[in-house]
Order: C-alpha cells, then sequence, then structure tokens
RNA sequence: CGGAGAGUAGCGCAGUCUGGUUAGCGCGCAGCGUUCGGGACGCUGAGGCCGCCGGUUCGAAUCCGGCCUCUCCGACCA
C-alpha cells in the first residue's frame, strides 16, 4: 500500500529512536493529552492527559488520608515579605518568581507573588495555629497549581505553572519529622513504581541540589527511555528553617517553649511525562493499566450491514460484562474507519488491551484480545467470551507487572560503576555513573560542565554509612560524602 | 538571556530569491457511493486578516524597517 506510507508521515509519531525530544512532544499532542497555550511555557492540559494526572491524583491522595494527612487550601498570593523571611528560600526562589504588582486598577502597597510553593503561608498559619505539643503533629497536604518563570519549557515536564500537590508538617521533634519525611518518600516510591510502573531510586540530594530553605532534600529518581534521569519527586526535611522564620513554637510537656521541625513534599503533573517517556515507543503512548484512562478497547471489524448488527450487538455484551467488574472500557463506535487504522490510532494513545471483535469471533464466542506492552504476533490471543472477565483482568495485571519490569530491566542495563572520572565521562553518555564523590558544588559544578551529567542522589540503599572512612571522592580526590550518581537529566 | 530554525486553511508544507489576474498541494474536515481481520478508494464540497505594524510601488505572501510568537540546542529548575 505505497499511499498508505505518505499518510503515515502525517500521522504517526517522530520515530524514538531518530528524535527523542521531537518524539516526546509529537506523542504530548497527537496521543491528546496536552496542548500549547498563549502564553510561553503554559500548557492545556485535555482531557486524556488531565485523567493520567487523576489517577495519580487519587493513588496518592488516598495514600496521604491513610497516614493521617489531611487535605486544605491556600492562596495563590503570598505578600513578597514572606517570601524573603527565609534567607536561603528566597535567594533559591527569586529569578522565578511571579509578582503581582496591580490590582484593582492601582499599584499595590506590597507587591504580590504568585506562589512558587507555600512553606512560607504555611509557616505564617501555623505560627498562629500551634500553641501546645497537644497541636502536634499537624499534617496538611494540599492541591494547587503554582507558578515558577521558565526559561525553557517542556509539556508537563517543564511549564511555567504546573499542577501538584504539595503537603506541609510540623512535629515536636526533629526524629519524627524525618520519619514523616521519609515515609512520604515511600509514598512516592510506591505510588510511581505500583501505579506508575516506573521504577524508582529513593535518594538524598547534594546540598547544591536540595530545596532552598531545607536541611535535607529527598528523591525518587527514574530514567527516561533515553537514559536520562528524571526527578519525580522531593520530601525535604526542614529542620527548624522555617520555625525560625516564622517563630513557629509549642509548649511541651514541661511547660518549656521549643520551635517544631517541620517537613514539606511534593509530587507534580511532571510525573505524566515520566510515564510518557518511560513507557513509550517508536509507536506512542503505552499506559500502565493502572492510571490508563482507558484499559481496554473494543475494535468492531464488519463488512455488510448484518455483521455490523452481530458485533455490534456482541460486543457491547463484552463491554457490559467487563464493566461490571470496574474495568474502565470503551467501545470505538466511529464510523467509517478501517480496523487498520483504529488499531495504530489505539496503539499510538496507549491503551493496554485492545479487543478486536469481528464476525469469527461472534461465531466463536470470543474476543481477540491484544495487549499493548508486547510486540509482534504473541502480543495477541484469542479468549472466550465465558470467563471473559477474569482473563482480562489476569492480564491488566500481567501488562501491569511486565511494564514495571521491562523499565526495571532497562535501568538496571544503564546503571554502572565508575572507579575514575573517564568511566563516569563514557558511562553518562548513556546511562548513570554511580561514583563515590565529595558532595561539593565545585565538583559537582566542573562535572557538569565537562559532561553535562549532574548530580543526581546519594542513594539510602547504597549509603549506610555517610562519609566512609578510607574512600575518597572519584572525581576530585577529597574525602568521599558518599556514593552518588550522576546522569545527563531533564 | 545566548545560539539555530520557523510563522501562508485545523495539521504538514510549496510559492518569496526574480513583485503582476481568482494564493496552491498533501493530510484532515462535510456529503454521497464503493470498501472493511494491521494506517482503504472515488466523486463533490467547505475552509485563508499569507504572524502584527509601518514603508517602497500603479500593484506586496513576495522588497525594506520595526515588533511579536513558537520550536530546537545551551545557562536555571519539580
Amino acid at each position: 500500500m505505497g499511499k498508505g506510507r505518505d499518510s503515515m508521515a502525517t500521522q504517526g509519531v517522530t520515530p524514538r529512536s531518530e528524535d527523542y525530544s521531537r518524539w516526546y512532544t509529537d506523542v504530548v499532542q497527537q496521543a491528546d493529552l496536552a496542548d500549547y497555550a498563549p502564553v510561553r511555557g503554559c500548557m492545556i492540559i485535555k482531557p486524556y492527559g488531565y485523567e493520567l494526572w487523576e489517577g495519580i491524583k487519587s493513588a496518592l491522595d488516598r495514600r496521604f488520608k491513610a497516614t493521617g494527612h489531611r487535605n486544605a487550601y491556600f492562596p495563590l498570593f503570598i505578600p513578597m515579605s514572606f517570601i524573603e523571611k527565609e534567607a536561603e528560600h528566597v535567594e533559591g526562589f527569586k529569578p522565578e518568581l511571579a509578582i503581582v504588582t496591580h490590582g484593582g486598577g492601582s499599584e499595590l502597597e506590597e507587591p504580590l507573588v504568585v506562589r512558587p510553593t507555600s512553606e512560607t503561608l504555611f509557616g505564617e498559619a501555623y505560627a498562629r495555629w500551634i500553641q501546645s505539643y497537644r497541636d502536634l503533629p499537624m499534617l496538611i497536604n494540599q492541591w494547587a497549581n503554582v507558578v515558577r518563570w521558565e526559561m525553557r519549557p517542556r509539556l508537563f515536564l517543564r511549564t511555567t505553572e504546573f499542577l501538584w500537590q504539595e503537603g506541609h508538617t510540623a512535629h515536636a521533634t526533629r526524629e519524627e519529622a524525618v520519619e514523616e519525611t521519609l515515609k512520604i518518600l515511600d509514598i512516592y516510591a510506591e505510588v510511581s513504581e505500583q501505579i506508575c510502573a516506573v521504577p524508582v531510586i529513593k535518594g538524598r540530594k547534594s546540598p547544591q541540589e536540595k530545596f532552598a530553605g531545607a536541611d535535607d532534600t529527598y528523591t525518587i529518581e527514574s530514567m527516561m527511555g533515553n537514559a536520562w534521569a528524571l526527578q519525580g519527586a522531593t520530601s525535604h526535611f526542614l529542620g527548624q528553617n522555617f520555625a525560625r522564620a516564622f517563630n513557629i513554637q509549642f509548649l511541651d510537656e514541661k511547660n518549656e517553649l521549643q520551635l517544631v521541625w517541620t517537613t514539606s513534599w511534593g509530587m507534580t503533573t511532571r510525573t505524566v511525562g515520566a510515564v510518557v517517556m518511560a513507557h513509550g515507543d517508536d509507536k506512542g503512548l503505552r499506559l500502565p493499566p493502572a492510571i490508563a484512562p482507558i484499559q481496554v478497547v473494543i475494535v468492531p471489524i464488519f463488512k455488510t450491514d448484518d455483521e455490523k448488527t452481530a458485533v455490534f450487538a456482541f460486543a457491547g455484551e463484552v463491554k457490559a460484562q467487563l464493566e461490571a467488574a470496574d474495568i474502565r472500557v470503551h467501545f470505538d463506535q466511529r464510523e467509517g474507519l478501517s480496523p487498520g487504522f483504529r488499531f495504530n490510532d489505539w496503539e499510538m494513545r496507549g491503551v493496554p488491551v485492545r479487543l478486536e471483535i469481528g464476525p469469527r469471533d461472534v461465531a466463536g464466542k470470543s474476543v481477540m484480545a491484544c495487549r499493548r506492552d508486547v510486540p509482534g504476533k504473541e502480543a495477541k490471543k484469542s479468549l472466550a467470551f465465558d470467563g471473559l472477565t477474569p482473563a482480562i483482568q489476569t492480564l491488566l495485571a500481567d501488562v501491569q507487572k511486565s511494564m514495571l519490569e521491562t523499565a526495571r530491566t532497562f535501568r538496571d542495563e544503564h546503571l554502572h560503576e565508575a572507579a575514575t572520572y573517564d568511566d563516569l565521562k563514557r558511562i553518562v553518555e548513556d546511562g548513570w555513573a554511580l561514583i563515590y564523590h565529595c558532595g561539593t558544588r565545585e565538583c559537582e559544578d566542573k562535572i557538569k560542565e565537562e559532561t553535562k551529567a549532574s548530580s543526581r542522589c546519594y542513594p539510602l540503599d547504597l549509603n549506610p554509612e555517610w562519609q566512609p572512612k578510607g574512600k575518597v571522592c572519584a572525581v576530585c580526590g577529597k574525602p568521599a560524602f558518599g556514593r552518588a550518581y550522576f546522569a545527563r537529566a531533564y
């Protein structure tokens, strides 16, 4: 079909192997996840993309609530003076602030910052709300949009405005706050791996990479299809920095005044981009069933009107049976499209399982099931109508599991230990390099400049002892702070 | 902000160098007919402030000046 090739040029996405960035923007737009907005750096999240976010959101929200957190909503505007209260915080965020100077037709007395994050607003409120140890811990989360002015935006991965949740907690002791920070990190890792099928490495950020105003920042780092790293979510131990800046004090059991210990943590719409990049292939999106807005799509095949009637009736029964089991099913009833077109269309949109139903299937009371995560003929197998629901449930579970395994295998194949700087240089061309590192800014900057790779994290698993005795930085020879991954990153 | 590209129909582009009736092509879209188990085809049709502002000219998508926007690559970041 010679002419078909031509139309493929306009309908297909740029092959992933050819140009990874182009492939990514193509997929996001053609799969109807998002579109550009009139203002640079801003994006319109379309229903299909928003549904992915809703999947991530509900998985997180359920877990936050199960661990005692409650949702609230804090304002969009922050007085400029609030941001300036914590020295390191303002230093870090100043370059990316959007500031409102006018309101109601006249210049404001004090400029208002459009929130880039809400530590300061929570700090001010917590100072008023917390009086006694009986008020602790304070465990609040909010779902909100934030604005950080971006030089170089990228759909989902880096937009000037993005959606996220930000948790802000206050505790009586340091230990409790650290425990909270790590508990949330575990939730992020679980949602990323179990729901998004994106394996992560849990670690601690270097002093340079940590959040502005935090004592420690913990992260989950995941690997994209081109072996670059993506920071999936962060959880910060803020020590008493914000408690001091906002005077958040409480009376303990001994009637002594103490500063609280706070944490903050966030996961963003960037995660949608991570799902695209970690799983997508040349044909487009591949979605893990747990968050796929459509888990099963039914594609009808027929020639005559009689066949159509029979196929539609049977497909309707199949749909009803699956829906009764809470499987998200879509029956493609669009007119005038060939089966082949539909196959490609739904594959591009990443639907995990496709059911082909034609006259042969109607006659045999069966459906042809095809899984998106497996290439070629092995992807297809015929399933009987009787017992279809459990068979599909098993299939979806298997797809979910094997997508995580595939991603993990790919990730592990691109993790390498580096004994020397030369090793690192070679490895970061196509992977992550694990080295003993000093953790200093100068050394990180040098590596960044010479290799474009940045310090991703000091994996928690691999650093039972910090500042390991006798070990030195593989790059500069200074005493090692710990073992860190370096990689190209988004 | 630095470097590189690009703005002409919903999308992708040609036309611009060398100014000249009615601005084309492919895809998509609408109607009709034939198709239909891996991106179908025919016929008919709708759809345009040629990014914006100004200038040159009898005449500008095309030449000149200014501005705006987007994409990609770098410095910053979730």
